[in-house]
RNA sequence: GCUCGAGUGGUGGAAUUGGUAGACACGCUGGACUUAAAAUCCAGUGGACAGUAAUGUCCGUAUGGGUUCAAGUCCCAUCUCGAGUACCA
């Protein structure tokens, strides 16, 4: 009985969705009291054009190690589901009117034939589909639980909103440590308890965890709709080439950015891929280093040196460097024994963490103060215990720090700190709030300040300009009238550019100067404030501080514009280009940090900066706020209406809210969304019913939002919803989570590494915190498969010029005719494109002629008249050629195919010969024509091949090209299988039991048979637990080469050797199972157990190398010691051929390894 | 530019802790079977040189150095390819 791969592959996967083999058991449910094991794959978009051979590889790969982890006793969920919102079908719904509904299902019946035919495991009966109402329901419910809440720092994690009103109305903002917007005006309780309903909403927006904000966006007007920055191509939209421009939009945003640090921290330990981790890491982009203010010095006025008795004071650094030190080791000292009082307040200033970061007993200028808010310049002081330093100048000490230095200072008895705290904290709130003071600084100022962010504040001596990115608030402001023409035009000039354009043109440099000074803070020099547009406006302040010598960008910029370089590095030579390394650098020209390295430089002049009052310390991330509104229709609609312009959540009982039916699914004449032709899409808080548009009031009934939800809302949580996938009372329910926890193996492919898994990752924290999830990181171990590329064939064509000399003919759906008197005459067909060989293609590119080209043009000429045929060099093209016109699975082409399509149809061969394409490898693509679709293989190998060969091409993780060619090798591997278990008569099935196993006459398995089998135990097991599974295909080849071999037909050995096969080739392998007797699947068979003692050798071949180059092998026992084995060795007759008389320096031998001989 | 990954026969790729480089396949060559083809089976197959042959010698894991008795594997430098990212201060 010959392997018939159709029958059986449709028999069983018929059986399996019959009985429900794969069903994972929940808790409560029979299976359940096995450990559990979830198995999952990135679920895929339902594209149009199916499967193919690329797409299932991850699935393949996740099924083996499914299946082998059900066979290890695990209750295994392996679940399968439709990422099915999404563009495509929005687009094709657009062209052609059909409901993205519609189109998308009929993709997922595909979709779902495909995956069946491939022999999957999946557990079907939790499929979800994200455009399913039943399922967007909760993607709905999350993005409510989301506004709801508000991100307190101090607790560092998420807390429902109800907690942050009750603080406003006890103690107003000031002392909220909250992830917010920016700017948010400070309030006390009596102020918040007299706002408005109104005021307040606005105000809880700036916190809740999902808000909206007016965001920069690309806009395209000819589309509609708002475009992802990839999405444009060279400043116009990548489909159809439409312009682009920035444009305000108010959309809804997450607060990602509120778990920055966690989304960094918990990447520590998950087990995912290295570059999947590197380029999270690199997306949040954390950067440690300092804010520093700037005074801006009167515009046009320089100061005066102090040498001419200018305003500035006297040189205060110089005694601080002196008492630096005395000051250090008087604060620590002071802060290993504080007062009671102080012990009390700073554990408040410290827990509280009023938003902002108190430090204790800190130098300032000259004294140690007890507390102080330095990004506040609040300082507060507790009176009553003993004062060691400075005992009697309070007063004194007062004064500096209020009136020259801006400080304010807040004085408190131990009394009121021991006895009334509250009112302590009060004032604290209170001055906390009050905007800071325009106080009397020591330098006359407009009162500017330019904060900077900066990663080397060590080189801030280094400083010599400042730049500013041209839409910086500040710029109208200082420029001077002499400048004012220059930085406006320039302004002007960078507004027209485009993000894009900007971007991409990175080489000129530009700026202007704003003709006003700013004062560097410790020598106290003015620096020239520049304004450029390589600084982006959008990061950090949109200010830095220029150190030409220490970074490239204002290097360069210095050159330009000819400002001086300091070099303030010990060393270096900074002629020709910045030098920006930080391990090797020694400070120099920079006062007190002369001579030190870049790690205590850094700490150090953060130190300085902070007691001085202009700067501290801070964490920076690139990572912006996620915008979550999508101006389409194939999307979740969010659960919203807008009372007065302000968003209101729909109660999550009345979800879902489904998804209107428009007439059209473009954006409406006025701009708004699609959703905006919705007619049925207003809100009822009556009815509580989604009602007619024309019924909106504004009292009872309110617009709907009309922006839908972007692709990565309904992939965020979907892993979790798998576990309870048909709960209609919550998201899930907590014993299906507590039992499924997290996904122990995740396959997809790396093009999601910033987008679906670092949503995802904040998503499941957001749930963590809610309490909802017992595991704040969604995947244990994520792998990530690599692309299987596409063998694209090419062909060479000469594109012909096509005339007529006779004055009577014009050209006719591609004919020359010719007419006579209003008749046609005759027409003749002329080819339009030549198909030549290479070698004639680039014989016409390099000299623009060709010999035979020549002879078949005079010929067609000849046998045409008045036909005039001309061709040359630049009217070459190599266009794919569509690998299904190839003869079988050669290079050859089949020409008769070609001519008969539509793209070829004017084509005519050159040569008579047969005709080969060239073959690269590229992305496999519709557009390449190198797309190899899996049913085909199946159809003409089975499905087990398939997987096997998907497989057997190369690592899991590597990108590798498909050669369907290769794929009879694991196909002939399969038929040895199946002949194995049939050696008798005319092919019959033929297994013998063992003796042991009460067959009478029953034959024990040859030593052999079991060293293989259990050497294929070990390395099997091996290679599934590493994700090796190219190397366990090549194991089972050489077991059944063996097997076969050794004429192996006992059941105790081709009984365990199918259920090692089962998971890459489960078809025959229960095919073969039923034929060893069994009535069950084998899919829930024990894996067999390895046992080493078949596998101990007792002698061993072993290399016997001359100077390390193996010369011949020697069969050794592996008793033998060391002495016993040289003694052999050495009296080898190659041995002695090979010494040639020489004496060995040194013998080194490795028991059970290699003996090399030196010498 | 920066970060990460990878370079092994004609091809896909093997090679535990450094220990017989090229497993297993594809392809190719030769043979068997066949009228023939397909399918199947058998043998050979990194390169160069010597020999009728068995066999032997030399060269070989991107390039150049180094460590070691021994390097595809470890170290240093360079080149090429791929992926991600980018005036990120």
């Amino acid at each position: 009985m010959s392997y018939h791969f159709n029958e059986i592959e449709a028999k069983w996967q018929k059986y399996w969705a019959e009985k429900q083999t794969f069903k994972a058991a929940n808790p409560g449910e029979e299976g359940s009291e096995k450990p559990k094991f979830y198995v999952l794959d990135m679920f895929p978009y339902p594209s149009g054009a199916g499967l193919h051979v690329g797409h299932p590889l991850g699935y393949i790969a996740s099924d083996i190690y499914a299946r082998y982890k059900r066979h290890k006793g695990f209750n295994v969920m392996h679940p399968q589901g439709y990422d099915s919102f999404g563009l495509p079908a929005e687009q094709y719904a657009i062209q052609t009117g059909q409901h993205p509904a519609v189109t998308t299902a009929e993709n997922i019946k595909t979709y779902r034939r495909q995956l069946d035919e491939i022999g999957f495991s999946f557990d079907w009966s939790r499929e979800v589909r994200t455009s399913d109402p039943n399922y967007y329901k909760w993607t709905q419910w999350i993005f409510i639980q989301l506004f709801n809440s508000w991100y307190n720092k101090d607790s560092d994690k998420a807390e429902d909103i109800s907690s942050l009103i009750s603080v406003f109305e006890k103690e107003g903002n000031a002392g909220v440590n909250a992830a917010s917007d920016d700017g948010i005006e400070p309030f006390t309780a009596e102020q918040w308890n007299a706002f408005s309903s109104e005021a307040q909403q606005k105000i809880l927006l700036q916190y809740r965890l999902t808000f909206l904000s007016e965001t920069e966006v690309n806009w395209c007007p000819a589309l509609g709709t708002v475009l992802a920055n990839d999405e444009i191509v060279n400043g116009v939209s990548e489909r159809g080439g439409h312009p682009v421009e920035r444009k305000k939009m108010k959309q809804w945003s997450m607060r990602i950015s509120a778990y920055a640090q966690r989304l960094l921290d918990g990447l520590n330990k998950i087990d995912w891929p290295q570059p999947l981790k590197d380029s999270q890491t690199n997306w949040i982009g954390r950067s440690e280093g300092a804010m520093v203010s700037f005074k801006v010095l009167s515009t046009g006025d320089l100061p005066l040196a102090p040498s001419e008795g200018g305003g500035t004071e006297p040189r205060y650094r110089t005694s601080d460097s002196d008492i630096y030190g005395i000051l250090l080791d008087r604060a620590k000292e002071m802060r290993k024994n504080p007062t009671l009082a102080e012990a009390k307040l700073w554990e408040i200033l410290k827990k509280k963490g009023l938003k902002v970061k108190f430090r204790r007993q800190h130098p300032i200028f000259n004294y140690i103060v007890d507390f102080v808010c330095i990004e506040k310049k609040l300082i507060i002081e507790v009176d009553g215990g003993i004062h060691k330093y400075q005992l009697n100048a309070d007063a004194e000490r007062q004064l500096l720090l209020e009136q020259k230095k801006g400080f304010k200072v807040l004085r408190f008895t131990n009394e009121e700190v021991l006895n009334d705290i509250d009112n302590v904290l009060l004032k604290i709130n209170q001055e906390l709030n009050s905007p800071p003071s325009e106080g009397l600084g020591e330098v006359p100022t407009k009162g500017w300040d330019i904060p900077v962010f900066t990663t080397r504040p060590d080189t801030i001596f280094g400083v010599s300009f400042m730049t500013l990115a041209p839409e910086h608030e500040l710029v109208t402001k200082i420029t001077t009238d002499a400048q004012k023409a220059e930085v406006e035009a320039y302004v002007k000039a960078t507004a027209k550019r485009s993000e894009l354009d900007r971007m991409a043109d990175v080489k000129t440099i530009s700026g202007a100067f704003t003709g006003a000074y700013a004062e560097h803070p410790f020598t106290k020099e003015p620096i020239p404030i520049w304004i450029g547009d390589y600084v982006l406006a959008g990061y950090g302040t949109g200010a830095v501080m220029s150190v030409p010598c220490g970074d490239q960008r204002d290097y360069d910029f210095a050159k330009h514009f000819n400002i001086a370089i300091p070099n303030i590095f010990e060393g270096v030579d900074i002629s020709e280009e910045a030098y920006a390394d930080k391990d090797k650098t020694v400070i120099a020209n920079s006062d007190f940090l002369n001579g030190l390295p870049y790690k205590k430089a850094m700490k150090t002049i953060i130190y300085e900066i902070e007691k001085r009052g202009f700067g501290y310390k801070k964490i920076n991330y690139r990572m912006r706020d996620a915008v979550f509104s999508r101006q389409r229709y194939w999307g979740e609609p969010f659960p919203v209406y807008y009372v007065n312009g302000l968003p209101q959540m729909i109660d999550p009982k009345y979800l879902p809210i489904v998804l209107p039916e428009v007439e059209k699914y473009l954006p409406t004449e006025d701009g708004k969304p699609p959703l905006g032709n919705a007619e049925v899409w207003a809100w009822c808080t009556e009815t509580n019913q989604v009602v007619d548009n024309s019924k909106i009031d504004n009292k009872t009934v309110h617009p709907l939002e009309l922006n839908t939800m972007p692709g990565w809302a309904g992939s965020s949580q979907y892993f979790n919803r798998y576990m309870d996938p048909h709960n209609e009372g919550e998201i899930f329910s907590q014993d299906a989570v507590n039992y499924w926890q997290d996904v122990d193996l995740y396959i997809g492919g790396s093009e999601h590494a910033t987008g679906h898994l670092l949503y995802s990752r904040f998503w499941q924290k957001f749930m963590f915190d809610k309490g909802l999830v017992p595991k704040d990181e969604f995947a244990k171990k994520l792998i990530n498969q690599g692309m299987i590329l596409g063998t694209s064939a090419f062909v060479y064509v000469l594109l012909l010029k096509v005339k007529t000399n006779l004055n009577n003919s014009f050209l006719l759906e591609g004919k020359t005719s010719f007419k006579d008197n209003d008749k046609l005459t005759k027409a003749i067909k002329a080819p339009k494109s030549l198909i030549v060989s290479e070698d004639v293609f680039n014989d016409v590119k390099e000299y623009g002629k060709n010999d035979l080209v020549d002879e078949w043009v005079e010929q067609f000429e000849n046998q045409n008249e008045g036909m005039k045929i001309s061709y040359s060099s630049d009217r070459l093209i190599r266009p794919n050629l569509d690998i299904s016109l190839l003869k079988g699975l050669t290079d050859e082409i089949n020409k008769e195919a070609l001519l008969n399509t539509l793209q070829y149809s004017d084509s005519v061969f050159l040569e008579e010969t047969p005709y080969f394409s060239q073959r690269e490898v590229e992305k496999m693509s519709k557009s390449k024509y190198n797309v190899v679709n899996p049913d085909a293989i199946c159809q003409q190998y089975g499905a087990d091949s398939l997987r096997l060969y998907e497989m057997f091409l190369g690592p899991l993780e590597q990108a590798k090209p498909w050669n369907t060619a290769g794929i009879t090798g694991v196909h002939s591997f399969l038929k040895k299988l199946w002949k194995l278990y049939h050696t008798g008569e005319n092919g019959s099935f033929y297994v013998t039991n063992s003796p042991l196993e009460g067959g009478v006459g029953g034959v024990e398995p040859s030593s052999e048979s079991f060293k293989t089998l259990h050497k294929t135990i070990k390395k099997v097991e091996e290679d599934i637990e590493n994700f090796s599974f190219n190397t366990s295909v090549s194991t089972f080849m050489i077991a059944v080469n063996e097997l076969t071999a050794e004429k192996c037909n006992s059941r105790a050995i081709l009984e365990p050797l199918i259920i090692l096969i089962s998971p890459y080739a489960p078809h025959i392998a229960e095919e073969l199972w039923s034929k060893l007797g069994h009535n069950t699947s084998i899919s829930t068979a024990p894996f067999p157990e390895f046992d080493g003692s078949y596998l101990v050798e007792s002698s061993k071949t072993y290399p016997i190398s001359f100077n390390g180059k193996m010369r011949f092998t020697m069969d050794l026992s592996l008793d033998l010691t060391k002495d016993e084995i040289e003694a052999a060795v050495m009296a080898h007759e190659k041995t002695i051929a090979q010494l040639a008389g020489r004496t060995p320096k040194k013998v080194i031998i490795v028991p059970g390894k290699i003996v090399n001989i030196v010498g």
